[in-house]
RNA sequence: GCACAGGUGGGUGAGUGGUUAAAGCCGACAGACUGUAAAUCUGUUCCUCCUAGCGAGGUACGGAGGUUCGAAUCCUCCCCUGUGCACCA
């Protein structure tokens, strides 16, 4: 019979950086009893399948789940293939594509592999959600949904906000927080985990267990995480994330260019240091430390201590210095993409271009092929901008006239160093 | 089904026949300044082409047609959203 700690350390470790949990005192009965009979928690959290690509604000819950998973309970982790059929309404409501079986196994095996950067693989049971809801029969639904009525649902905000505003709520997303809810009643979860946003989802779990003659799972929820702009939430879609499979160097820099109070957000909520000895740092430690200290650590989670110190290392380089960090990504060009005339009209000799009066190749060509300008006439722009400076690396800093478009380059392969601002890429122009 | 109100660029939101790629704001990008940032100031913000110019073309205001020298703006049809009615039958 496994042991567990005592209930007040128990109850202490999981508070730390909850948002709410509903309700306190059930969560120390239901402790208590598991303690008491030697039957771990069961605790749920479910994911949708329709975005596999996990940032650190997903990894926030992922943190509090992995907590229980410490306490020694029973973690699962769900995945809602059936779900995501709905997707979860956020306001905007683009209605969101049918995932097709193979999607989402694709999807699953994903998932696994980044949650299993959190949680321990040994410990974790995964299930998904069409397990029960495909089995599910049209009177199975009906008995479902009269277990729970309009009015319930419009208590939601984003539902009550929509119908206020005259705004379309289609039938098939008053579903999704009755199906989340019965997810809990097939689980038989005694706590289900999720962000603020998901209060009300996880609120429903809790009255059709009840309504299903169970007893009602506790919530815990985890404040969302906002994004790099500190304002909005961390969301691919607005473009404000850190990917937990980004590289080293990326994900560090974004760390570092999140504001000084953002700072201590991050630290509380994806780090294990302690609240005290956060509040020290707020008062001794300069704020550019701190924050260094903070990417680190992150970048250390998920890459491991090595690449987290060579990550800070090479921005110090990037950013502070202006410097070349020694990996920039490398683009392969293919000469032929960005030189001004018909490939046929070029003369060699050996690697050597003969151009005639088209010395050169395009520069906005190559930043569009670099990635680094969104089109043709967005390149020009930067050019005309003068936020573009290009060099041969590694430290030949080509001056460029302003306006020009025609780089000199009569050797290949050219390796070339682009930078706008402070993004930089290799490009190298070969035959 | 009928009636009414709406559908504008990444987001808001002006514009109601003609100096217009479409005000303002937000966001985004770049420059200056800094401790990476934030704040502030400045510039940019549909695409293509080149001779790179305050150049030339092409697309764009839900969709398709039409009226007009000229339409985001007027007309017709269609699509989408919301509201009201559809009670006694």
């Amino acid at each position: 019979m496994p042991t567990f700690a005592p209930v007040d350390e128990q109850l202490t470790y999981l508070k730390k950086g909850a948002a709410e949990i509903i309700r306190e005192a059930d969560l120390r009965a239901k402790l208590e009893k598991s303690r008491a009979t030697g039957k771990p928690l069961r605790v749920k959290l479910g994911m949708d399948p329709t975005a596999p690509d996990l940032h650190l604000g997903h990894t926030v819950v992922l943190r509090k789940l992995k907590h229980f998973q410490d306490l020694g309970h029973t973690v699962i982790f769900l995945i809602g293939d059936f779900t995501g059929m709905i997707g979860d309404p956020t306001g905007r409501s683009a209605t969101r594509p049918p995932l097709t079986r193979e999607q989402v196994e694709q999807n699953a095996e994903t998932y696994k592999a980044q949650v299993f950067k959190i949680l321990d693989p040994q410990k974790t049971v995964i299930d998904f959600n069409r397990r029960w809801m495909g089995a599910f029969t049209a009177d199975d639904f009906v008995r479902l949904l009269a277990k729970y009525t309009v009015s319930q649902l419009l208590e939601r905000e984003d539902f009550h906000k929509r119908f206020q505003e005259e705004k379309p709520i289609s039938m098939h997303e008053l579903l999704y927080p009755l199906v989340q809810g019965y997810d809990s009643v097939a689980l038989e979860a005694d706590v289900e985990l999720g962000g603020t946003d998901q209060k009300f989802n996880l609120l429903v779990g809790r009255e059709l267990q009840r309504a299903y003659g169970q007893e009602s799972q506790v919530v815990l929820t985890t404040p969302i995480l906002e994004g790099l702009d500190g304002v909005q939430k961390m969301s691919k879609s607005l473009g404000n994330a850190i990917g937990i499979h980004e590289p080293p160097l990326e994900m560090y820099g974004k760390l570092m260019s999140i504001s000084d109070e953002m700072m201590w957000r991050y630290y509380e909520l994806l780090t294990d240091v302690q609240v005290a000895e956060i509040e020290k740092m707020k008062r001794e430690a300069h704020p550019m430390q701190a924050k260094k200290d903070l990417s680190r650590r992150i970048v250390a989670d998920f890459h491991g201590p090595e690449a987290a110190t060579k990550a800070g290392e090479d921005w110090a380089k990037q950013f502070q210095k202006d410097e070349v960090p020694e990996n920039v990504e490398e683009v392969p060009v293919k000469f032929e993409d960005v030189v001004p005339v018909p490939v046929s009209d070029i003369e060699w000799v050996g690697d050597r271009i003969v151009l005639g009066k088209y010395q050169g190749i395009r520069l906005d060509r190559l930043l569009v092929k670099c990635g680094l300008a969104g089109s043709g006439t967005d390149a020009s722009r930067k050019i005309k901008e003068s936020a573009v400076r290009v060099s041969y690396p590694p430290d030949t800093l080509l001056e460029l006239d302003a306006r020009s478009i025609l780089l000199p380059v009569d050797t290949l392969p050219a390796k070339l160093l682009l930078r706008v601002g402070k993004r930089m890429k290799i490009a190298i122009v070969h035959r």
